[in-house]
DNA sequence: TGTACATCAGTGAACGCGCGTTCACTGATGTAC
DNA sequence: TGTACATCAGTGAACGCGCGTTCACTGATGTAC
């Protein structure tokens, strides 16, 4: 069966968008090849036209973790006044919604146990992305007026991370939306976001 | 072979503390049981003898990471003053040791990650062990006189947490260690710990 | 006190399964003539 | 325009390795007599 030049690329596109959100909810060594190339309608056999090996695969899809988590906050704070850009993505990032996504959202988050296990490659990765995420912040604040924007915006992205995580430890759904809304609050108020803009 | 009565305890506590370091290195699924037993000088096959599965040493692994976690907290609060116990263990939690001491310290911030993936048993004790931790701080916090202790001491958790994973991804020691600064000095300032008491 | 036996933590070979990787093959379609 | 050939994404069987688990056996020492 012969395809169109742009067929292959668009396969490669499935699998790494699967393997992304496979590889977010059980972790690099709990998906299997052959799970991933079902998930696109494929046999594990043709994986290899694709990618060098797992790891090649592991890459492209924390790759692609990061584009979709960049896409995420340009959405929430694009066009719209830095203090209600960093409002918006608060509430996004510890809603109910992303805690329960397990297969989307923040990569730091559905792999940050994982990572020191990772390649020194793949935590280079992970060390930029969050760092764009930390200095994409640190802009938004700077705009507001804080004096210390970027200390400011690793803790704050330290709070959100570790707050998720928490939340998402917690089985009980109602303590679990307690833990979301504590964070939320606290972030709020010691950013001034709890005053109207 | 034949030992006397204590000894096949003490070699079952040497497995499960051996375990409890493994796995908050390498995860649940990273270690071999082989490569356990070897750790305590020895062979594999008499695994059975102690636990009867791989699943069952994991659980008794959980359950010694949170005694050492619990016993930590005590020691650096016990016996001294609310806000300098508060204090003292944020400076621990987020020191340099505590982040480069992969096969000890705190196991939500260790295996993180890998919970959503767990038994509903095991990420109950997990949740259990938190909100211990939680509840513990939130003491503190009520007894230097703050109003929301509970919600507060999430919040706060939170950030220890997160402050951690995002320094343990940093392979950039100068910066990691700023990670660390700066959430130290946030969360001391928004608990009113960086006035002398 | 001395001796035969029982015990059982630990040994190491073997089994079976899952999974990453390889490879000979397929067959629809583009291309050369 | 029609026909033979080349291409190559995808198939599915097979291989090899790691690892959890099983099991027959060992042998030092406690116990019964």
């Amino acid at each position: 069966m012969r395809y169109d030049a742009e067929h292959k690329l668009r396969t490669r596109d499935k699998v790494v968008k699967a393997a992304a959100r496979a590889i977010r909810a059980k972790g690099p060594d709990g998906i299997g090849i052959a799970e991933v190339m079902a998930d696109v309608g494929l046999t594990h056999g043709g994986f290899y036209a694709h990618f060098a090996s797992k790891d090649d695969l592991v890459a492209a899809a924390v790759g692609q973790m990061f584009e979709e988590a960049r896409a995420r906050l340009a959405a929430e704070t694009g066009r719209r006044p830095a203090a209600d850009g960093l409002r918006a993505y608060v509430d996004f990032y510890l809603s109910p919604a992303h805690r329960d996504a397990r297969r989307a959202g923040c990569p730091v988050a559905a792999l940050s146990s994982d990572l020191p296990r990772m390649t020194a490659k793949l935590r280079r990765h992970f060390a930029a992305g969050s760092q764009a995420l930390v200095e994409a912040l640190a802009a938004l604040l700077a705009d507001i007026g804080h004096a210390e924007p970027v200390a400011e915006a690793r803790s704050v992205f330290a709070e959100l991370l570790g707050a998720l995580s928490i939340a998402r430890i917690e089985s009980d759904a109602a303590r679990s939306d307690e833990i979301l809304a504590s964070s939320r609050a606290a972030i709020k108020r010691r950013l001034g976001l709890d005053r109207p803009s």
